[in-house]
DNA sequence: TGTGGATGCCTTTTT
DNA sequence: GGCATCCACA
């Protein structure tokens, strides 16, 4: 076990203790990834069976890298039957093989938080409620809090304090949305996010011996990241761990920033109480950063009441004070970032992916993001819908969701009229309306009109006819047919990609290129399983449970190009950067507004030590006098938090601009950038709703591809590059390219009054000036 | 049944 | 400022 030399004191000891609970405080930048798979290494060598560990991550690409980092030690056929894995992907595992205990088959479908607010949306509208006062983003929260913390609609019934809080609140009614809301997802076999683990306790609770199964199934539990687990998950890995009482979980409190999605910091801050002779690890030596930014990250966490004491300690160079500016409007700030940057990448041998700019909020990248272009520096935006996500790849997995899972009602109100085929909101509320007055699916409905009473026209009764028809058809193979074929032969019946090539835009183009797409992604996971696992069919059904519980976070990181890295502060934790700007310091933006009592202050403020602490050399802070928030200029004062930073470690640097920005400045400022930069606008477009979006638009890998390289130039247009021409819609334009992409005849024109646009040529109808 | 203009609202988002 | 949502209309 030549690798254990590789750890420092603590480390070793973190590891090597594998009796008792132990309770791993990993300072950031610790090490606390590799104690982690040392610590199941060192497990697997001891005699742990690989079946017999269960180790709990929060995203699959943590538990992806940790599996690999672990094969790398002890070889990949230990690794491979490991439970490692996400808290939702484990559990679903669990409750598929029981899921006819709890009423469930197993193949159940996993609403994600879109499909469940449509569905509370709907219960809302049909309890004939106010959507102002019942607002479905909010009923989802706190249905989400009442799952998170095990309240059932009995429990939730019996609650005189929800039930206070929600009258205080003004939605008294909740309790009843919530049972709809319960009753619904049974009756649809499907469970949401939240489920997964409410209903894993509730297998637990109702059926000991099945929990005894699993008690002595697993014989060490690991859970990384332990600070941000709720109430469901802290008492699912209670229980289990119960018989062994063997478990180590790993985490630091001063980085807990996810509690509103139920993360429950008491958790970490309870560990020992909850679980008797636990041995506390603290991991105190920072290897990422100086010591000046070590420092000043523990000054500033130590204004916190409710932490574990530590102390964490660099012994690398004290390296260079903590820069403040000050500047005087959001785009001033925006341009000594790009200009900082430049001067670095000439003083220092850094490349331009050594830099992250952190914010608080996604909508202060676009500043960001205009500015960068400007100076020619290639960037990276992390955030905004991912590839899942997108509506196009939505409407495909629901066809695969509903042909999989008939009840699925949100799959089926999702397409059944996509590709249109005229069956509009009026016919849909009515088989809604039936199927919540019988209590029974919407498919139930659909396939026995006359049972139920529907009333509709004939030509509406023979479209839904059609539709249940190809449903059917397709349901009849789905566990026969190979996931891949099956998936060609949906796309083509229902003509999606040719209901997409009826539309001219780009944007159209790339929803083509997101479907094929993900039809490779089925391909390339059907020839994995086929062989690692060495079956012989891989069906939809596979694909889907797979993909329900992943996010394209995995697929990002891969691309580690040369690019500055934007991203918020949350989409930052557990990465480095040798420089890290951290812009926006400003009251009512960070602190967020919405963070009203101590407790969510105080949450912010570890936001801000996550932030600090992701910088490994130099650490530049900012604040701005003023800021365009919410379509107008808001002045600010500098965060509190800046002063919670001993003034020893910063350094506060004068402004170096000369030039006043005001309103009217900015008026002109961003006009003259629409102008100018229009070129980019098209290039923005296409990127706009994609995970990762970049001004250098080489190819990835990754499922977000989007085609715009294979363009052909046309000899011998009709509109030569430099003529003029006339749309209906835009006016007046000069032609600017010519090409052809994917057999379509693409025009670019610069109209001078809408800007830049590419259109297909076959819809422009353009008359040529002469 | 599909659309366009008016309206109202904004955080963070591992599953 | 910009996006989603809704109602009024074609």
């Amino acid at each position: 076990m030549d690798f254990l030399n590789e750890l420092n004191t603590t480390q070793y000891e973190a590891v090597t203790h594998i009796d008792g609970p132990s309770l791993v405080i990993a300072g950031a930048g610790s090490g606390k990834t590799r104690v982690l798979t040392y610590k199941i290494a060192y497990l697997l060598e001891n005699g742990f069976s690989p079946v017999s560990i269960m180790a709990l991550t929060f995203t699959n690409k943590a538990a992806r890298e940790m599996k690999d980092r672990i094969g790398k030690l002890v070889g990949f056929n230990n690794t491979r039957y490991l439970w490692m894995g996400t808290f939702h992907s484990i559990f679903s595992r669990i409750l598929r093989a029981e899921a006819e205990h709890i009423g469930y088959t197993k193949d159940f479908t996993i609403y994600d938080t879109a499909d469940s607010r449509s569905l509370i949306k709907s219960i809302i509208k049909e309890l004939q409620l106010d959507e102002k006062v019942y607002k479905p983003n909010n009923i989802q929260g706190r249905i989400s809090t009442a799952k998170n913390n095990l309240i059932t609609v009995e429990a939730y019934y019996k609650n005189r304090d929800l039930q206070l809080s929600d009258s205080n609140a003004r939605v008294p009614r909740t309790k009843e949305i919530y049972a709809l809301y319960a009753n619904r997802c049974k009756q649809a076999n499907a469970m949401d996010f939240d489920d997964l683990l409410l209903q894993t306790n509730l297998l637990f609770q109702n059926y000991p011996e099945i929990l005894e199964k699993y008690q002595s199934f697993f014989q060490y539990i690991l859970v990384d990241e332990y600070q941000d687990t709720n109430f469901s998950q802290y008492l699912i890995v209670k229980k289990l761990a119960e018989r062994h009482n063997k478990i180590c979980v790993v985490g630091d409190d001063a980085q807990s920033i996810y509690s509103f999605r139920g993360a429950n910091i008491d958790n970490i801050l309870n560990f020992q109480k909850n679980f008797q002779n636990t041995k506390i690890f603290k991991l105190e030596q920072n290897y990422r950063s100086t010591q000046t930014i070590v420092n000043a990250a523990n000054c500033l966490i130590d204004k916190n009441s409710s932490q574990i004491k530590k102390k964490v300690f660099s012994n690398k160079d004290k390296g260079m004070p903590i820069q403040l500016n000050s500047v005087t409007s959001d785009i001033e700030e925006a341009t000594y970032v790009a200009n900082k940057v430049k001067e670095l990448m000439q003083k220092e041998t850094y490349d331009y992916s050594d830099f992250a700019v952190l914010y608080r909020t996604n909508s202060q990248s676009r500043v960001m993001e205009e500015s960068f272009r400007k100076k020619q520096i290639p960037y990276q935006i992390y955030g905004g819908v991912s590839f899942y996500q997108r509506k196009e790849i939505k409407n495909v997995i629901a066809y695969f969701r509903l042909i999989t899972n008939l009840n699925d009602d949100e799959a089926l109100k999702r397409i059944i009229n996509y590709p249109i085929r005229g069956i509009g909101n009026v016919t849909l509320n009515k088989l809604i309306e039936a199927s919540n007055l019988h209590n029974v699916s919407i498919w139930s409905i659909l396939d026995d009109l006359l049972k139920y009473n529907v009333n509709v026209n004939s030509g509406t009764a023979r479209k839904l006819a059609n539709f249940r028809d190809l449903i059917q058809g397709f349901s009849l193979k789905v566990m026969e047919q190979e996931a891949y074929d099956l998936a060609t032969e949906i796309i083509k019946t229902t003509g999606m990609l040719s209901d997409s090539l009826t539309k001219k835009s780009v944007e159209e183009l790339s929803r083509i290129d997101n479907i094929q797409e993900l039809i490779k992604a089925i391909h390339e996971y059907t020839e994995n399983k086929k062989q690692e696992e060495g079956v012989e069919k891989v069906l939809l059904t596979d694909f889907l449970s797979e993909i329900s519980l992943a996010t394209d976070q995995d697929t990002d990181a891969e691309d580690e190009k040369e690019r500055v890295t934007l991203m918020t502060i949350h989409a930052a934790k557990g990465l480095e950067f040798k420089t890290v700007f951290i812009v926006g310091l400003e009251e009512q933006l960070f602190p967020s507004p919405f963070a009203q009592t101590t407790r969510d202050l105080e949450e912010e403020r570890r936001l801000f030590y996550v932030a600090v602490t992701r910088a490994e050399q130099y650490c530049f802070l900012s604040y701005s006098k003023s800021r365009f928030k919410n379509g107008m200029v808001q002045f600010c004062n500098p965060s509190r938090f800046l002063s919670d930073i001993d003034k020893e470690y910063i350094e506060e640097v004068e402004p170096q601009f000369s030039n006043h920005f005001n309103s009217n400045n900015r008026q002109w400022q961003n006009k003259s950038n629409s102008n100018q930069n229009n070129s980019f606008a098209i290039e923005r477009n296409k990127f706009r709703d994609r995970t990762v979006s970049s001004y250098t638009s080489s190819p990835k890998k990754s499922l977000k591809k989007i085609n715009v390289n294979e363009k052909q130039p046309i000899e011998n247009s009709e509109f030569p590059t430099g003529c003029f021409v006339k749309h209906k819609v835009f006016g007046l334009g000069k032609v600017l390219e010519t090409y052809l992409s994917d057999n379509n005849e693409m025009i670019v024109i610069d109209f001078s009054e809408k800007g830049k646009k590419s259109l297909l040529m076959k819809f422009a109808k353009l008359e040529k000036m002469e």
